[in-house]
DNA sequence: CGGCCAGTTGAAGCGTGTCAACCGTAGTGG
DNA sequence: CCACTACGGTTGACACGCTTCAACTGGCCG
């Protein structure tokens, strides 16, 4: 390990504190896990579905999304992917990926071996607890976006899938709210909502017509916060304060 | 504890052996948990949407859901239980429930303390394992269903939620599919797959013309497995042999 | 300059929702 | 034992949100 080492899992750690309270030792044994760092394009898969990953991915730049892939070739987007996230965690328990992952802007990824984080989740509890509770947490939006493709329509769909994906950013500190630079085109937007990039595209001038959002070439920002949050019916419970 | 409890516990013993291997001090630290027997009628709320339980619900017979409401009143299933299922294993480590959850049928379920489950987890690192792993086939199976209800039309919808509790119905020897007792209404298939229930009527009707399901008073059978996981896009990959 | 990609717009079609009525069965109480 | 009710299921007519298809724009990059 080196002092660069230390930097990249910085961010590994500061996601699980805010999980689980970590003590020095659990700090120092985060430290010493080995980490691969890798940069990635846009689009590189990162893990295919029917794989048997022996590592996992953890973002240190950049964005990503999971997605599973319907017999009729139509693509949904299960969740998005921020810096710090440890991508597959499922994967330290089950051996078989059920999903894919892919950047979805160019990315810096660290791949660290699966047997030792399983290493120190068992001989360090606290850090066993918060991978499990990311993982908690993860079930839980799952369960909010389930809800969010059965029974909102588009615009609370699009605005629901904005808040959240803002609301994490911003606890990582990777944009604000005010002024956001969205790392997905409209399509990825329609992937993860189960829209159509047209659609997607009415319901974001609608947003901007009624003065919630404001678009200009490559920036985005949230002119009115609290709107846009009632017209996506979000509440923020559901995230369990990792964000 | 009594030999009762023993043969309450058979359940969850059984199921967390096919989620990890277990050795005879973890079946005995399983078979020394205490558990509170009740019965309950259809529809008693079990979790309800921002309580903090401090006891883990195991379903021991009948069935149940877990649901989210969307501000416009909308109900959404985000998944079925059956017997052997442990309903809010996420609460172990989130303090608030972000959903609710309630009998479908009447049923008979057995309180754990959290805290001795916790313990169990823990100190036994083997169940510990399969507690985490089943987290984790929890969170696949909203991962395929954010997929179902996003990407699939109607019919497939129907069939795939139908393909997948029956399946999960098997694995804990619940009903065959040559003939197999629902034990839920349309209402609630039309709630777990984004539906209207008249919709539901229609689609099932359609199965049932197209002979590959066969409906009666009160029964349901599967006449052709193979076009019904056809129609549903259907694999068991998913479920990561937990059914 | 040319090509590509993301975004934008309009017109038409369709899958599913909505509304409303009706049926059959089981349960309840007189 | 029958009237009454409640509930789940069934059906038809119509409405509408979103999709589909297709054309076009603007910016970026080779």
């Amino acid at each position: 390990m080196n002092n660069n080492d230390v930097a990249l899992l910085g961010r590994l750690t500061r996601k699980l504190r805010r999980l689980n309270d970590l003590d020095d030792d659990d700090i120092a044994a985060i430290g010493n896990l080995r980490l691969q760092v890798e940069r990635v394009e846009r689009f590189r898969e990162l893990v295919r579905e029917g794989h048997r990953p022996d590592r996992c991915c953890l973002l240190l730049s950049g964005f990503a999304a999971r997605f599973k892939v319907a017999a009729t070739g139509a693509r949904q987007i299960v969740s998005f992917h921020i810096p710090g996230d440890l991508l597959d965690i499922q994967h330290l328990l089950l051996a078989r990926a059920d999903h894919s992952i892919e950047a979805i802007t160019p990315a810096k990824v660290g791949w660290i071996p699966k047997a030792d984080l399983l290493k120190v989740a068992w001989a360090r509890p606290s850090v066993g607890k918060a991978l499990w509770r990311d993982c908690l947490i993860d079930g839980s939006i799952f369960r909010e976006w389930v809800l969010n493709v059965g029974r909102r329509d588009a615009t609370s769909r699009v605005a629901h899938m904005l808040c959240e994906f803002i609301v994490r950013c911003e606890a990582v500190e990777v944009g604000r709210r005010e002024d956001f630079e969205l790392p997905m085109t409209q399509q990825l937007i329609a992937d993860a909502t189960g829209l159509t990039p047209v659609h997607v595209n009415r319901v974001l001038k609608a947003l901007d017509n009624r003065g919630v959002v404001e678009r200009t070439r490559n920036r985005f920002s949230i002119v009115d916060w609290k709107q846009l949050c009632a017209i996506a019916d979000f509440d923020a419970a559901y995230l369990h304060n990792a964000a």
